[in-house]
RNA sequence: GCGGGGUUCGUCCAGUCUGGUCUAGGACUUCAGCUUCCCAAGCUGGCAACGCGGGUUCAAAUCCCGCACCUCGCACCA
């Protein structure tokens, strides 16, 4: 099974592992990221904003993670991003409440009601377990955001369950200190923290995790001139619909079958496709999947999942969510300022599409993606701008010299580059760690380079080898890491 | 949260049924040295574990009870 030999790996290799596991009552969903795990998390992080915000022009942020009540009243998460959940006194089984009654009186159940208004309706229809006809145990509303107490009054705050509601919050006075026009995208990444039932499967669910949002802003009434779709058009996408059938078209041809809401959309699910592409995901096995009414966030009206196949199956690394005005409305209305903004002579309140990267599992799926055990050894091929360490610094044999001659090497490009040095056991045994923990290169000091002044570097793909002087190696380094 | 299956060095495995000889053993990894002129070679030595808490017992890795975590299903989701 990949997924387990990847594990091993990340635990083995510390990219990642559980937090406070000295302690037994360090509670699931909670995960460090060890020396490897957050240089590649940067590395990421780096080519996100090199390949979306700073090619697309966007504006990037970063807001608190502690935010009052009203911003989730507001929001909608205090009302509908609890659950509430019924136990059945025979069998114990869990069952949402809302959902069950919603069959049973084929009747919407609006959201948000109290415990006491569940149980009234419980009694009224006379609703049973489901899965074995017993009574139900008294209802529990379970609301996954972390509550927190602020200041001597313990007011009520809670932890961020996504990073875009900053954005929301601050989107005036952003658009206007950056003399912004419509349409504008505003970014962030950030920890985010959700009090999951149940987390599962190790940086796949968390509840403290990483996202990299992107909010675009935009005038629904322009969207044929927005003129950045040319770009993009004729980008194939896959897209499972809803319905369940798989279709492969150019990106404009999505947007004229209605099945993309507008061009604006059709040019941002192209700009992630690419995106994941070059992060080494392989895009065979990738697809956007139209989410259902049903499956949709309470604040979406059209959703696609940006997924990828892996050894557990498909996995959802993006939600790319059209929020119209919602969020925008729904903050004015509470906080009772005017957040609408003049695009040309229109006074608009800009809808909203959004691209909701969820960057722990995306880095899982790299790594997967990456991964292979060949007969002779293990490789992590990430790509070299993406690896957290990038060259391997090694002395052929530890003796005649070569030991300094290698830590001189090391000292010359440790400022530059994120470099190792490596001395223990035999060459080949440090190449093979090497090809583990993902170097994409290593650069070995042997007795030609006590004569001539130059190195080897090998290349962690091919195992081949060529000779540089070091005079030119932090140059050559330079070309191999760049990005491509 | 519910149900099934699990938890012994970093990893994999032995020991648990049938309590004592376990001061918990091996392999791989790792570390220190030796060796080594390019792909996990070899030699010597070292570090390193019974998930946590309680109980039974003269005696617990071993039996009992809680809890935690892992894993598979349900549910939820980036």
């Amino acid at each position: 099974m990949e997924y387990e030999s990847v594990m091993k790996l990340l635990l083995e290799r510390g990219f990642f592992f559980p937090s406070s596991e000295i302690y037994s009552d360090a509670p699931a969903g909670f995960w460090e990221a060890g020396p490897l795990g957050l240089g590649l998390r940067n590395r990421f992080v780096d080519l996100w904003r090199r390949e979306l915000i700073r090619r697309d022009g966007m504006i990037e942020m970063e807001g608190s993670q502690i935010m009052p009540a009203s911003v989730f009243r507001a929001s909608g998460h205090l009302e509908s991003f609890a659950d509430p959940i019924a136990t059945c006194k025979q069998c114990k089984s869990a069952t949402r409440i809302d959902k069950l009654l919603e069959k049973h009186t084929r009747e919407i159940i609006p959201e948000g009601l109290r415990e006491s208004e569940y149980q009234d309706l419980i009694d009224r229809h006379n609703v049973k377990c489901p899965s074995c006809g017993g009574q139900l145990d008294t209802i529990r509303l379970f609301n996954m955001m972390f509550r927190l107490g602020i200041g001597a009054g313990n007011d009520d705050a809670y932890l961020r369950p996504e990073t875009c509601q900053s954005i929301f919050v601050d989107f005036l006075r952003l658009f206007k200190v950056m003399r912004c026009k419509l349409p504008i995208a505003i970014a962030q990444h950030g920890k985010s923290f959700r009090n999951e039932i149940s987390p599962r499967q190790s940086i796949i669910r968390l509840r403290e995790f990483y996202q990299a949002e992107i909010e675009i802003f935009f005038n629904p009434e322009n969207d044929t001139k927005f003129e950045k779709f040319d770009a993009e058009k004729d980008t194939v996408l896959r897209i499972k619909k809803a319905d369940g059938t798989e279709v492969v078209q150019r990106c404009a041809d999505f947007v004229d079958a209605n099945i993309l809401p507008n061009r604006l959309a059709g040019y941002y699910l192209a700009l992630l496709q690419k995106f994941y592409g070059t992060t080494g995901v392989d895009l065979n096995r990738a697809r956007f999947r139209e989410l259902g009414k049903m499956e949709r966030a309470f604040y979406s009206s059209s959703g696609f999942d940006f997924e990828v196949e892996t050894s557990i199956g498909w996995l959802e690394l993006v939600a790319c969510n059209y929020r119209g005005d919602y969020d925008l409305s729904r903050h004015s209305a509470v906080s009772k300022r005017d957040i609408s903004v003049m695009d040309g002579l229109d006074k608009v309140t800009p809808h909203v599409f959004e691209l909701s990267m969820g960057v722990d599992r995306s880095l899982y799926a790299i790594l997967e993606h990456n991964f292979r055990e060949e007969e002779q050894r293990v490789v992590l091929g990430l790509k070299p701008f993406l690896a957290p360490i990038q060259a391997g610094v090694f002395p052929l044999i530890t003796r005649d010299g070569l030991p300094e001659q290698a830590q001189s090497v090391y000292r010359q490009l440790c400022v530059d580059f994120s470099c190792f040095y490596d001395a223990s056991g035999s060459i080949g045994r440090r190449y093979r760690r090497g090809d583990e923990a993902g170097f994409p290169f290593a650069i070995t000091v042997d007795h030609q380079t006590l004569s001539d002044g130059t190195v080897t570097i090998r290349y962690r793909d091919s195992m081949e080898q060529s000779r540089v002087p070091l005079t030119e190696l932090s140059d050559k380094l330079r070309v191999l890491l760049a990005y491509s």
